[in-house]
DNA sequence: TCTGGGGTCCTAGGACCC
DNA sequence: TCTGGGGTCCTAGGACCC
């Protein structure tokens, strides 16, 4: 049986959310940033895209464009909470859901149309309940599999409804730029143009052959994209895979290249980093460093340790081994800590009591933390910090952060 | 006055073991 | 005096997504 498959996807989220909880942004130019000085446009209003104000773009770009421009540091809880709600509407349609980004979701409702009538009323009703209660406008595309929903949901921005039929896969797809397929980013498709192939058509009508011999495995894949063929489910968060990394990385106000500056940072992210792991219930084998430079340069080491770890003091200590490994060559722009290699919820005691007692102190601390915002209780060698953890989470995240917690 | 941040997946080479 | 083949783990880097 032929599925139903929705791709929603909030306009503008976070400067939709801003201009509805703050009326005086309203019909203007608005831009969300990070907090930082050296930021980037994370998302702008439909009034700021008109004047060519668009994701990436710097802070001083975007002015450019348009001088009358409002920039808004973004406010990450804000965005949680009303993509959670958002979320949580969605459920009244079909328990099938794959939250694929904070502001994006797959949904299968193959099984809903009977209930609701009909697909369109479906939307309809998703549509108004969202403009209604949360002032914000989405695209939602519908198609028989997810490559197919993703495609027709950006079909038409703002507030659009597109509808993909089986008959009509193929006349939609014949002429169809390849790069406008979810998969294929700017690399792939330097390649797929120097063999020729500019269209979906082209790409599916492509010898397996060649494409598999330029691009291995994917390239099977990339001939069944090119058809408009996708067998993949809507993985709803109960059934999703464990998270297999958790990570931090922060561009620094200034470059650094003074070991104590340096540390004071990794210490930083090395807290954000456990705490996070600690309250996913996760212990990493592998820790990975990532540096920037300031000619923007990037690298990063890793090394795996003989246990599994979490207290942020193990990360930081083992981030610094990786350090002292490294000869740095130029002023520091970018630092990055990463947990990886996870195991999940192995309660086991530790053995010694010393260390029964850092436990005990790191869990203290968590709690106050979870309770009253980040931060608050700290090293002393953070006190001092600016920016102490405050950034803007990407448009990327997800819900709690991690795919397999369902959202309430 | 340049260029954010959090993830996943894939490849490729080397070490080491049987 | 020649040089297997499979498997796992580790590391580095790149492409891609939002």
């Amino acid at each position: 049986m032929e599925r139903i498959i929705m791709h929603i996807d909030m306009n503008a989220f976070f400067a939709s959310v801003e201009q509805q909880s703050n009326p005086a942004l309203r019909g203007k130019p608005i831009a969300v940033t990070g907090s930082s000085t050296r930021t980037v446009i994370l998302t702008a209003s439909y009034e700021a895209r008109a004047f060519g104000v668009k994701t990436g773009l710097t802070m001083w770009e975007a002015r450019q464009k348009c001088p009358e421009l409002i920039i808004v540091p973004g406010n990450n809880r804000l965005y949680t909470h009303v993509s959670s709600q958002i979320m949580k509407l969605l459920h009244d349609y079909t328990p099938l859901i794959e939250v694929f980004s904070i502001d994006e979701a797959f949904m299968d409702i193959t099984g809903s149309v009977k209930l609701f009538g009909s697909v369109e009323r479906i939307c309809h009703l998703i549509k108004s309940r969202i403009k209604a209660r949360f002032g914000i406008s989405c695209s939602i595309g519908i198609a028989p599999n997810k490559l197919l929903a993703k495609l027709a949901s950006e079909m038409k921005k703002p507030d659009g409804l597109t509808i993909i039929r089986p008959e009509n896969i193929s006349r939609t797809l014949e002429h169809l730029p390849i790069k406008e397929l979810c998969g294929i980013g700017r690399k792939m498709e330097r390649h797929l143009l120097m063999m020729s192939i500019r269209t979906c058509g082209e790409l599916g009508r492509c010898d397996e052959a060649r494409l598999t011999g330029k691009f291995g495995i994917v390239g099977s894949r990339l001939k069944q994209m090119g058809q408009g063929v996708d067998n993949s489910p809507v993985v709803p968060a109960e059934d999703a895979e464990e998270v297999k990394s958790v990570g931090h990385s922060m561009t620094l106000k200034m470059d650094i290249r003074e070991r104590v500056d340096i540390l004071r940072f990794l210490l930083q992210l090395a807290e954000m980093v456990g705490r996070r792991a600690r309250r996913y219930g996760v212990w990493g084998k592998t820790v990975h460093l990532t540096i920037r430079y300031a000619d923007f340069t990037t690298f990063g080491k890793q090394e795996s340790l003989r246990e599994h770890i979490n207290l942020s003091d193990d990360i930081y200590n083992a981030a610094v081994k990786i350090l002292d490994s490294l000869e740095l060559t130029q002023p520091i722009r970018l630092l990055g800590i990463r947990l990886t290699n996870l195991q999940h919820q192995t309660n086991q005691l530790p053995l010694f009591p010393e260390e029964q007692t850092r436990l005990k102190l790191t869990e203290a601390m968590d709690q106050v933390n979870n309770r009253f915002g980040d931060f608050v209780v700290m090293y002393g060698s953070l006190l001092d910090q600016e920016g102490k953890g405050s950034h803007v989470i990407s448009p990327a995240w997800r819900p709690d952060g991690i795919r397999n917690v369902a959202v309430q």
